[in-house]
DNA sequence: TCATCTTGTTTACGCGCGTAAAAAATTTGA
DNA sequence: TCAAATTTTTTACGCGCGTAAACAAGATGA
């Protein structure tokens, strides 16, 4: 037999002989009312299916517990990865993730935070697209509402930002090839949508110059978030030109370098350590797929679990204090070598 | 300048000259007023920023403007692909979309049935996990919100369905596959998570049937959405054991095969069309990886295009309608055959 | 032009819950 | 055991908007 359903809180009250304004205590904070009367509303609980109607709450209340999570491409199993930790973490702080994804477009992104402002969040998670985000809309979002920044650096926007340390990451990667093979050519796109590129871009040629190595770039022509398209194609060009400086590339991020790959594929050039090899090629996350590449692709693996928590747990402070912080904290996470076969 | 902001519907009334159960009724449906009195809101919507509270509006209304798009596993690109393309049809219906992944988790697809409930859609577009889904709890949900499932169906669950043509759609990529070389063996879960797998699965024997020829299964063992993963640990397995009955393998999907690719690969076995390669592998899906493979990938496109768009016509008129159908439609799209280099 | 029809206004109530204030009940501590 | 401290109950108002009813104003047509 199923509880019987009870629609309002007046009806609760009376059936389970509580009184209403105490029950609405309970429902805000269960710790707040006496361990004997929460006992007796939970039991009653147990007996009728009640949930306090959330729009009638959230009207009366002038936060909500809801925390919208913003990401620039969900089709990018990254995203839907840090989407997935982070959902259940929200729960467990009694808040209600709200998911969007910008889908690459700016238009998009700023809609998002428009219908999630209309639906007065506690605060926000936000990855933003990089260099095409709508700098001063994104700001006078994050002036109304507490929004921790994540992924991707937009300056002095947002309460804090955590990210990968992409000076470390890189640095790791380039020593890494310089010591085991010819030291590696930078494939990035030349108008990268993200701002983590030119930061990895500019990583990459303090790594270079720090061993007395100078940098080759190896620039893609390209817009929007076709990672994967952009690298076959480029990557493609530049073998079929004979333009590579040296036998190994490192990739900007995995999905260019997963492009890439299929190039030099297609081409019978083969891929990886060792003897009989004509190219390496290495990327920059640890995608999901990375293992799955033939062969499979030699990378960084970034932090995603303490960049995710972080952000939340930042958030979740401000939320909870009240006041938005003074200093905008940013962090960055150390990301670690993942050896494959491809370089 | 910015527009001044205003908070109430009293308040707008009162700057706008109109009287506030008329700009009601112009927020519910903005063709209901005269079109005199509508370019005189218009004109000042345009010189005050006013949004109704969308908490106060929905207390009031039995039916909100929400509508739930419920997905098994969001890191699966395929499926945010169809968010993307749904959320847009959405809005344009000028609904709210509100997307939720059960990541794989029949837990978690009850408790985002349940968080959906408590915010009173107006209706949902479920494509379920499948054969660990909880019928019952399912039941319950869509005898009480409108519910139109997609990609995967629960015989006699919700008000309709749409998927795409299993029989059809593997069967010309049978028929491709014995035109062009052996005949194919069949690799998938042995306990496949999706019933699609199942209904392929019997798609691929009758298809060999057919052309007289016997079927040949090759059964995965493993759990769960990892499916990459165990493309790669079983196929290898297959390959280390000399079991492959036949050259050619199609995967029940093409995240399958894209384990199967890798672990091929991995062994030196040339996979493609032609002669010197040792294997042929194709996949089900057109998965939007599909392209980047090494080699890439021969597969059946689904026609997602027509699949989520007739899922959300069909719900957008029960709800438009009010009534639920007392036929429960279930459709089937036809897929197409891409075909590249891997078969 | 006047009667008719459509649309807007005025007035008023209710939705389900947050929350404040005062009174009543319960627990706590010495 | 009794006064003080804590918790609950009672009572009451307000949030912002949907919506119904009666009425007033404007549009329509012969």
């Amino acid at each position: 037999m199923r509880p019987q359903r009870v629609k309002t809180m007046e009806e609760f009250a009376a059936l389970s002989g509580i009184s209403r304004p105490t029950l609405s205590k309970f429902f805000n904070d269960p710790k707040s009312v006496r361990a004997s009367t929460r006992a007796r509303i939970e039991a009653a609980l147990a007996r009728y299916e009640y949930t306090p109607n959330i729009y009638a709450v959230n009207q009366n209340r002038l936060l909500t517990r809801n925390i919208g999570i913003v990401v620039p491409y969900l089709a990018d199993p990254f995203f839907a990865e840090v989407a997935r930790n982070l959902e259940p973490l929200c729960a467990e702080a009694g808040f209600n993730p709200i998911l969007l994804s910008s889908h690459g477009d700016p238009g998009r992104e700023i809609e998002n935070l428009a219908s999630l402002r209309s639906i007065k969040p506690a605060g926000v998670l936000l990855a933003p697209l990089g260099r095409r985000s709508r700098r001063d809309e994104i700001d006078a979002f994050c002036s109304q509402v507490p929004t921790v920044l994540f992924d991707c650096d937009i300056t002095g926007i947002g309460d804090a930002f955590f990210g990968s340390n992409n000076a470390q990451s890189i640095r790791i990667i380039v020593d890494y090839l310089c010591q085991t093979g010819e030291p590696p050519a930078f494939f990035a796109m030349a108008n990268a949508p993200n701002p983590n590129a030119n930061k990895r871009h500019a990583a990459y040629e303090a790594a270079m110059r720090a061993r007395g190595q100078t940098p080759m770039i190896l620039a893609a022509e390209g817009e929007g978030w076709n990672f994967e398209e952009i690298g076959l194609r480029e990557g493609g060009r530049l073998i079929d030109a004979r333009a590579l400086p040296t036998d190994t590339v490192l990739c900007s991020n995995d999905r260019l370098a997963i492009g890439v790959l299929a190039a030099a594929y297609e081409r019978g050039q083969r891929v990886g350590i060792g003897p009989g090899h004509a190219l390496r090629i290495a990327g920059h996350d640890n995608h999901p797929y990375a293992r799955y590449t033939c062969p499979a692709l030699t990378t960084v693996s970034q932090d995603y679990d303490a960049i995710a928590g972080s952000s939340l747990d930042r958030l979740l402070a401000i939320i909870e204090s009240g006041v938005r912080p003074v200093v905008r904290e940013a962090q960055l996470f150390d990301g670690t070598l993942v050896r494959r076969a491809s370089a």
